[in-house]
DNA sequence: ACCACCATGTAACAGGTTACATGATTAA
DNA sequence: TTAATCATGTAACCTGTTACATGGTGGT
């Protein structure tokens, strides 16, 4: 069993929808699936010679008329059996590792406005998000789930932002 | 303004509490505040000669009978400040970076009862972190908040579970 | 006899990041 | 003329991981 890295899977998973070069990738990581996963450009274009080498895909030079040739990938047999063992694979639960809550925890070393400051710019954000995630084309059939993932996640964030403004500043007082 | 990472900020923060050796901070870390950042036993023994070479901490042997010798370090004036320049950043909101979305948004690919699979288990993980977090003890005044807020995403990430299982469930039919 | 705890570290690697380099084309 | 888009990559670095090495003490 081949073990493939996050960023790989998510190359190939875009590849089982069709060839594409790596600018195409990550045209795509950064509207569709990057809300979940965003290589960097340098990470895709690095990567991507790393998937050929292993036999997971093929690429093919493509000259253009007026713009710069360009490699266009695409997913073998192989790399499918990668991915759909990587997708059985159990994912983990990963807890969060934001550093929010670390300086929640040391926050008796700081000015509770500090904290408020901190708190209100976290809704700030996770309402943004959820304006993003709204506002999403629909993705197709399981897609959707994710972006419900999101949203549920985005919630949740708001109302304990809501509730920890009001216990900093009733502590305060 | 010195930059510190997070693992420098969590080592400082927990010297902030009293002098400690190395040990001491891997089982501090072990218990409470590792819950939401866990540095590797290794990654301490390497932080903590750098915190001192950049004059954030000091330390000292300690000799003792029966055990081996330890060091003994002690955030100095400069650690605080810089720690306090670290709790005064405003933390950026991490988005989830958890591979579950991505196999739901690639698992048209995958067989249903595998993506069934993952989200109970997901259920399962995120509902024994809720226990252990009901569990935790009061980790005084800002502990709190921290431990309220992996309680909220527990229950959002809960009762998504459970409307991803049906929604898969009647799709599938 | 064996395992867990105390106590400190080294070495190798994994999996990313930002910044830099290049260079033509096209739209404002 | 200025900026964005197409197109591919290199180099240096950061932050962290797992596995390994060492060795005495104390409990069951």
């Amino acid at each position: 069993m081949a073990e493939i890295s996050t960023t790989e899977a998510v190359l190939l998973g875009l590849l089982s929808r069709g060839e594409m070069s790596g600018y195409d990738l990550w045209r795509a990581a950064d509207t569709s699936v990057g809300f979940f996963w965003l290589p960097a450009k340098s990470a895709i274009y690095a990567v991507l010679p790393q998937l050929e080498a292993r036999g997971f895909a093929r690429s093919r030079r493509v000259a253009q008329a007026n713009r710069p040739a360009k490699k266009m990938y695409r997913i073998t047999a192989a790399g499918q059996g990668a991915l759909l063992g990587w997708l059985a694979e159990a994912p983990a639960l990963e807890r969060e590792r934001g550093t929010l809550l670390l300086k929640l925890f040391f926050g008796d070393l700081a000015e509770p406005e500090v904290l408020i400051a901190h708190v209100r710019s976290q809704r700030e954000e996770a309402r943004a998000l959820k304006q993003r995630l709204e506002a999403l084309p629909d993705e197709g059939s399981y897609g959707t789930l994710a972006i419900k993932h999101g949203l549920e996640w985005a919630r949740a964030m708001i109302r304990w932002a809501n509730a920890a403004e009001a216990e900093i500043a009733a502590r305060q007082q």
